[in-house]
DNA sequence: CACTAAAACGGAGGTGCCTCCGTTTATTTA
DNA sequence: TAAATAAACGGAGGCACCTCCGTTTTAGTG
């Protein structure tokens, strides 16, 4: 279980978003952090009223900046989609184009590990609001495309595959069962599939 | 707004089911009454503790009967749905095929707006419990086949659709955005759609 | 019938949800 | 800097959820 580890500053939605007094900018902040974790430790149905506790605020706080749960899981889930994001960026920086790729990988397999318990809320909050569902996935497959590309053009994987092929390839992970050893096996899964696509590479 | 005046043994599930104390089968059947006419006027959320008290019955005796709120919801969907399909059979025995099938199929569109409102919930409960979603649609689609039959069998309507073209066509009332006159435009779409059938029929 | 085991009843109680509103704090204006 | 105003804070209160368990009722047996 990897620790997302992402400073509060990461919440800058800068569009129209009338400008907060710092101290509830400092409030909001600690709540999605809070929240954060609390979701992933012990799912959506986390106690709100706990969570509120934690961050050092009242609830009546937490329900002014969130007036339902789903408004607080639904920027929780964007934050992490967006450190998802910004964590290929900093990989292409600090690694050869095709580690980067297969690190991302591993990392998007972390991710969906945290993700597995919450499948069922998860879908009715991804079907019902379904722009979070394009903005997201718009995200997370624009950082893949990328860091694929980069690994084509420095010829470290075959350049005769596009970034849907391997997300689709990526897609087993979210159907197989949730067996004790699903994390190996979608580990070895990434390996099997970068094997692949470093077979046949220019470099 | 028909009222589904159903009769409260129509919960004879034969299978396996031990044998229910009189008196318990009794407190099963009044909260299974009380809790269809809950969900229909307040939606899914409505009060347990609210059925309990209509039905006369404790809070305890409803969750030991019905776990979870799932549970319950699933068990009046079911009656519900067996209730339209069994006034299937009664259509068909009481009318002519094809104003049976004209009369099922208003029915139909009176079942589906009494569930307009319980989209997203119904939606994820369908999707969780897939064993629930083919058995109903099952039911249903059954229920329309034979109507659809008898009515060709009888010259009533044109012999070259079936049942699954009727269905599909139905399927507008669905997908149709909830405007106030959802109701009367679903009525003329299954009035269209009966001229569409009748219309070069042998009788 | 009376007795008894098994099963059902039902409500008290602990917890969480969410609203409402009086209090406190930050920012703006003079 | 002080006063005024706007905004945020936070907890009390009311309601619903769900569990637990002592009490009551039923169905079977001698």
């Amino acid at each position: 279980m990897p620790k997302q580890e992402m400073t509060a500053e990461a919440t800058r939605d800068a569009p129209a978003q009338k400008r907060l007094r710092a101290d509830a900018r400092r409030n909001r902040d600690k709540l999605v952090e809070v929240a954060a974790q609390m979701f992933a430790s012990d799912g959506v149905d986390a106690s709100l009223e706990e969570i509120a506790r934690r961050a050092g605020v009242g609830i009546g706080t937490l329900y002014r900046h969130f007036p339902t749960r789903e408004h607080l899981v639904e920027v929780v889930y964007r934050r992490e989609v967006e450190g998802l994001c910004h964590a290929a960026e900093e990989l292409a920086r600090d690694h050869p184009a095709d580690a980067a790729l297969e690190l991302w990988m591993q990392r998007f397999v972390d991710y969906i590990a945290t993700k597995r318990g919450l499948a069922t809320s998860l879908r009715l909050l991804l079907t019902t609001n379904s722009t979070l569902f394009s903005d997201t996935s718009g995200r997370v497959s624009g950082a893949m495309r990328s860091l694929v590309q980069a690994a084509a053009a420095a010829g470290k994987i075959r350049a005769d595959v596009d970034a849907s092929d391997v997300m689709h390839a990526l897609g087993g992970i979210y159907s197989a069962p949730n067996t004790p050893d699903w994390r190996e096996r979608s580990g070895r899964l990434v390996k099997l599939l970068m094997d692949g696509l470093r077979f046949g590479a220019r470099g």
